[in-house]
DNA sequence: TTGTGTGCAAAAGCTTTGCATGTTG
DNA sequence: CAACATGCAAAGCTTTTGCACACAA
């Protein structure tokens, strides 16, 4: 319990130097909003809305707006401590990811659920066809939808 | 030339046939505008937007409504003629599918250039995950993202 | 002090909805 | 002729932008 703890503590403090010394490198500024933003989202578990977050941190009474919000999503993205998904609606979902391993996503398209998977046929595909087509990939996405077995809650998300 | 084109034309009455059993089978009305789009997307190539295939009918004086593409275009979806995309942005993107083979995504992230690529290694992962997670996976999306060698235009897409 | 970042609200862009009218079966 | 589909315009939602003020460097 107390160890965990510690272990957390140690992940959150190397998150927060990673953006503190990316907000460095491109000059830009170590705002606590910026840092609130990332506290934030690596205290969640799981996928977000950029909306969801602003409500919560509203719920806070942290003072931030929407415009922030999206600002600072779109910097923790570019130096990867956030993945910026697209799960089939035309509404972004996000997710931490410095020290989780690379993985993709099964969703339910009756329940909205996401289950998480690697498999490393992936890197295999990206690299052979990065060579063939002449492309540097750089990243990529693969969702697999369908409906999970008996166990689906049937509730809609929006 | 003149054996091409029968067989385009062939082609176009098999989509045809199926999109109009697909109508009967779930009562709903054979309209012209839904035959009239269907025909627009199969006479195209490549990658389009809803709000470009309704442009491209009204510029031929075509009289169809943005709802009624939209109305339409799920239509297609759902009987698996038409294939919608997220690639990353916040606008979804169409392809007609019947006689294609499966096919992924490659998109250039400065320029916006899609390529395709077919790799059987992607349907081994489904089953395998499927059946793992107990899902039943219906379809699936694998974009991979990167930059284009050279060839690469840098006019942005919006 | 200087210019970048912020909050707020308005605008933009894609998609959906409501309603009166038209048309299919 | 009854229900469904359509056109049109307005509304809805997510995301972006403009502007005045605040604050990090």
């Amino acid at each position: 319990m107390e160890i965990a703890k510690e272990q957390k503590d140690q992940h959150l403090k190397e998150v927060i130097n990673i953006f503190s010394s990316h907000l460095e490198k491109n000059n830009l500024r170590k705002t606590p909003e910026r840092f609130a933003i990332l506290e934030e989202i690596y205290s969640r578990t799981d996928h977000f809305d950029a909306e969801a977050l602003y409500i919560h941190m509203k719920n806070q009474n942290y003072r931030v707006s929407r415009a922030t919000v999206y600002n600072t999503l779109e910097l923790l993205v570019s130096c990867d401590l956030v993945t910026k998904h697209q799960f089939g609606k035309n509404l972004a979902q996000y997710e931490k990811s410095y020290g989780y391993k690379q993985h993709d996503h099964l969703i339910c398209v009756d329940c909205g659920k996401v289950l998480e998977f690697c498999d490393p046929r992936i890197q295999q595909i990206k690299n052979m066809m990065g060579d063939i087509l002449k492309f540097e990939v750089t990243h990529h996405s693969l969702n697999l939808y369908g409906k999970c077995a008996g166990a689906c809650e049937r509730t809609m998300q929006k």
